[in-house]
DNA sequence: GTCATTCCCTACCACGTGGTAGGCCATAGC
DNA sequence: GCTATGGCCTACCACGTGGTAGGGAATGAC
């Protein structure tokens, strides 16, 4: 009695599982209505009785999934803050959160294919917010701690697709390397590296102790800012800087 | 006389067009036959004609994105192996011709979600050599002008992936960005960060352009002015190789 | 001329899709 | 007891899909 909720919510919750996993897998167009029944157990107007349409459906699952973006990215702002070590536990964590559910991260990536206008809604309610705050830490470090030629902002955009990404495809990656010798497994080695690129591309290397003084401050060089995109590639053999 | 083709080749290379584009933009699922012919101007069965199923299509859509990427690759090897600066000139490059048409990107991208088999092994056979290749350069430069700790194989998978991703995603972040201020456009900022962030985290940040010799036997260590000073790899293996 | 081939077409088909209509059967409230 | 509601079902539907059958116009070989 009392109606413990026998199950109102388990049903529901096992929906949204398995159709996160399928979009997951096999994209929004390449998984029927029916591969989800079949896969919870269910008839196919049993699910349409709890999604009233496979577009609500896709944007529940979306929607659970974004909430937990929402958990973890004031973590980062705040651990970004506190500084260097705190950075990387949680863009390891971050790193973590993603690897062990890639699903996670395909899904993101599908979608951000599929319905760019959609996602990027999304985003700029709920992580551009996040992105202009870590890009003002980035600003606050450069020249000490960070190099003194980061793009905050779009560094901090790449940095979340190349996780992102990172982890999407980390099986596919996985698979095709030669299988660790004196490193660990190839799954290990990626994740580190994954790791090592975020960070040692925003963070200086000998960086020791640094977070006390910007020595070498270095007045930054000139040669930033400008798009120089199109130079032709020649004529910087030196640009090193 | 002699057939000089008037239109063998302009119909099928149509179609081969129009379904990369939509491939790319909307999916292999998400496309229809139907929408293909009409894009290209003709009708179903007329397409039927000249790619027999629409699985031949999307093989044939594929087999000449990769085409481009076997002119690309070795290109790459052989110019990191003649130093950095070429390195530099030529991962710019790439992503250039990613650049200019972000649908090959985002074509791969998809293809890499929604059939990881098939990817892996037209991978295996024609980027991981070049992969190897490029590890084994790195490995080879490690301690010098590269950073001690990098994973060679890792580093060049995330690498490829951190190029191909961020330019599948450039439109989106563009949006995103609060618009350049003293920076130039969004686009030129994400692309140019996009080469930082591959270069920085691969090349040690004040490796005074080596070039020459790999040794760097310690001639005129920086010239005070410009480059980074003290170089003092500090902490690092040093050498280890 | 005839024939063969290439290319594109109209008409059609079986099938899987997202979605609906409505019934059955529990439990819960009264 | 009776009714109401919610969760799941069978049966069904309109439609878009990938793909086929076959015809007709243009071209080139002979």
């Amino acid at each position: 009695m009392a109606a413990l909720t026998p199950h109102p919510l388990p049903m529901r919750e096992k929906i949204l599982v398995e159709a996160t996993r399928l979009f997951a897998r096999h994209g929004y167009d390449g998984t029927s209505l029916q591969a989800i029944a079949d896969a919870v157990g269910i008839k196919k107007p049993s699910l349409i009785h709890h999604f009233a349409s496979k577009d609500l459906l896709r944007q529940a699952v979306l929607d659970a999934q974004l909430a937990h973006w929402n958990e973890l990215l004031p973590r980062l702002v705040l651990a970004a803050a506190a500084g260097e070590d705190q950075f990387d536990a949680v863009t390891r964590e971050i790193v973590r959160f993603f690897s062990t559910n890639p699903d996670r991260a395909r899904l993101l990536v599908r979608e951000a294919l599929d319905r760019p206008d959609d996602m990027q809604e999304r985003f700029s309610r709920l992580v551009v917010p996040v992105v202009g705050s870590l890009a003002q830490l980035i600003r606050r470090g450069r020249g000490k701690a960070v190099h003194p030629d980061v793009d905050p902002e779009a560094y901090v955009f790449h940095a979340i697709n190349l996780f992102i990404s990172g982890v999407a495809f980390a099986d596919s990656f996985q698979r095709l390397m030669p299988d660790g010798r004196k490193r660990g497994p190839a799954r290990d080695r990626l994740t580190q590296e994954l790791l090592r690129i975020g960070k040692s591309s925003l963070i200086r290397p000998l960086a020791n102790q640094a977070s006390d003084t910007d020595i070498a401050p270095r007045k930054r060089t000139a040669s930033r800012g400008r798009s120089n995109a199109s130079r032709a590639p020649r004529s910087a053999p030196r640009e090193t800087e």
